[in-house]
DNA sequence: CCACCAATATCGGTTATCCGATAAGAAAAC
DNA sequence: GTTTTCTTATCGGATAACCGATATTGGTGG
């Protein structure tokens, strides 16, 4: 199987994690990104990452009401997992500015 | 003044943060990141990445004997705590993974 | 039923990241 | 002075991340 985002890029990876919070529509994704990036990902750039997640077997879509919900699988999790250790052993001495902006 | 790494792609703000640590050779730079990401990046992908940070102004070479060390810039250093506030603002809820990972 | 509207999806194209192969430069070994 | 070796540099190309514009879908209100 591939890999989610050999770290070549973060929206694969951020969407992961927000989804592995909670399900999340797609236009809730894009409000959530908002917030952190500054700019919202167009619709043309998120729907096609959902997509690509849910080739990969690492989400699935669940239809409640009008929204479409995405939430991650059983391979989604442990997927999510192993990027994150891949990510926290990339930028490992990162933590102290973490522990800095509290 | 362009931005340095839009956070698409880490290498250019992974440099940064090292040479921001100690200065260092393309060499020694290259070992580095071979510890955190587990491959270690061809000279044709460090050194071009060297170029564009000097062409942008926040590194400088300071040739040293045999090896050619690069050292930040002030407008270097500064990017530096810019792009690490970026950084930090995208992923700010990984917090918690870089605590346990301690 | 029909017109709207928000959410989802697709398409083409641009840009940047990264790599492999290869060259150029400079010090050291001989 | 020539060869060897290590570091630095360049070039072409492949990949993928991302976006803008545009369609499609499916409820909702009239």
């Amino acid at each position: 199987m591939r890999r989610c985002c050999d770290m070549k890029g973060f929206l694969s990876f951020q969407v992961l994690r927000l989804i592995g919070n909670k399900p999340m529509s797609g236009e809730e994704l894009r409000c959530e990104l908002e917030k952190r990036r500054g700019s919202k990902p167009s619709p043309g750039t998120i729907y096609p990452v959902l997509k690509s997640l849910a080739e990969n077997g690492w989400i699935k879509t669940r239809d409640s009401g009008k929204e479409k919900k995405y939430q991650l699988t059983l391979a989604g999790r442990k997927e999510l997992n192993d990027a994150t250790g891949r990510f926290i052993s990339i930028f490992c001495d990162m933590g102290e500015d973490f522990k800095r902006a509290k």
